[in-house]
DNA sequence: AGCGTGACTCCTC
DNA sequence: AGAGGAGCCACGC
């Protein structure tokens, strides 16, 4: 992979390797795919994931250490994190300084 | 070629 | 802390 490839490509190779069990943050990814200022884009890329993708989305959170999603979205990626031993509020709350992900 | 659209972020109160 | 507003930018149409 080069610095040519679609952002939605490296942005995908930013999201895979995040470790289980930490989360970073939609910036954060966009930065690591080299177009800093495109965090909503990431979330665009995200949404449009193919049905069965292993990428670990559910390890992206917005900026104030929230998951940005809602209603019963919320509670899907709350519960992937749940399941890696993360631990979420149920209105969606993450400690970031605990659980954030930096190289 | 524009233009509208966000799973965002930053800045200011 | 947290709400409100403006800026951003890759995509789809």
């Amino acid at each position: 992979m080069n610095q040519q490839d679609h952002f939605y490509q490296r942005v995908y190779q930013v999201v895979a390797a995040i470790p289980r069990g930490c989360v970073t943050t939609y910036g954060e990814v966009a930065m690591l795919a080299g177009s800093p200022r495109a965090a909503r884009q990431v979330g665009g890329v995200l949404k449009r994931l193919p049905e069965g993708s292993k990428l670990p989305w559910h390890r992206v959170v917005n900026r104030s250490g929230k998951i940005s999603l809602t209603g019963p979205d919320l509670h899907r990626q709350r519960r992937a994190l749940l399941a890696e031993g993360v631990d979420v509020s149920e209105d969606g709350r993450i400690s970031l300084s605990r659980y954030r992900w930096h190289i």
